[in-house]
DNA sequence: TGAATATCCATTGACGCCCATAAAAACCCA
DNA sequence: TGGGTTTTTATGGGCGTCAATGGATATTCA
């Protein structure tokens, strides 16, 4: 399976059509921001790619129209969010030790490489090289929700990962206690 | 079988009636979902198929109107449940150590194969090829009611796995304690 | 002035949305 | 309690719209 056209709307719409994508809800901001499935979309020779729409209508209505990207530090993969996530990334590492190594380590880790990527009028990105070769990524782009964010991964490369993850979390019995709606 | 009408409601049998599936209560949001008995619809050339109209109503008032959906890890079947859920889920996930590879492996595990299906006007979403050849699913869907969740399976693969999970529970004598209303 | 970047336009096929039908189930009323 | 009426549901199909993609054009900066 590849690419398939639109689909999916992702988390604004209770509302039906309209146009309008992900708006809504929440008086106090914090709109629900949920990165769902995966959408495997070509990378054309000017190294555009188009990010998928049910992923950018979970970003409509953040201050940056685009996305925010990193080179993830344990795989060959991109790591992806709104500018929104950043900010709040940004309060959690400020809590750790003044000048630790650790908050060193992840400020230059992530801030210092992180790339706004705008979005184009038809809702593409540009991939920097940089980037793009630390995933290994050439024609195609596998866009991975992950929930409150995403990844983007060479489709075959996550394919791969996907399955020792699968076994991984079995083997394991990785599980996680759900949140109790109210609690 | 075929065409009878929408609904073979199998088990635990009680019509729901009027459309009380889950309805819900509590002022503050969180909603009682509750997904109840058996219903075997079909599915179309366009691989459409009806969501029972009970577990619609369950659903009703979610952020996202449609459903989640996702390959279960054990049976070939598909699980699904509310958009509220998946957010729980990454709420969860949210309080695991950034980065972490128990995370990592839930996240691409979870998330990137879950697929939003929206509904369209009549309450109908569409099945990814991916998922109903994971069930094999062709012709007709059974959704199960498990409570808080429900399942998706070809009708016969089912009725011979509820056969062989009444036999194992028979011989385990499996029990159960009931949860105080407020515990 | 040339290369790199940003806008805009065109194409096409999938999917959202609408309308129509039949048969249940729910409802009403004598 | 039974029959007739109304309201939901499940299901089929047609068609318009939008998303993904490719390429051309305008704009900016070295």
């Amino acid at each position: 399976m590849h690419s398939q056209r639109g689909t999916v709307p992702a988390i604004g719409g209770g509302t039906p059509r309209k146009g309008e994508a992900g708006e809504h809800s929440s008086v106090l901001g914090a709109k629900v921001v949920l990165f769902l499935s995966t959408f495997i979309n070509k990378v054309d020779r000017k190294g555009r790619v188009s990010v998928p729409a049910p992923f950018r209508a979970a970003l409509a209505g953040q201050v940056f129209n685009g996305i925010v990207a990193f080179r993830s530090y344990r795989q060959p993969a991109i790591e992806g969010c709104g500018i929104d996530r950043m900010a709040r990334l940004s309060d959690s590492i400020d809590e750790l030790e003044l000048f630790s190594e650790a908050r060193d380590d992840l400020a230059s880790t992530i801030f210092a490489d992180a790339h706004q990527l705008p979005f184009d009028g038809e809702g593409r990105i540009i991939l920097p090289p940089l980037l793009a070769e630390h995933a290994g990524i050439t024609e195609m782009a596998a866009f991975i929700g992950r929930g409150a964010t995403f990844q983007i991964w060479e489709p075959d490369a996550f394919a791969t990962h996907q399955q020792e993850a699968r076994a991984r979390t079995r083997a394991h019995g990785a599980t996680l206690r759900l949140r109790r709606p109210d609690e």
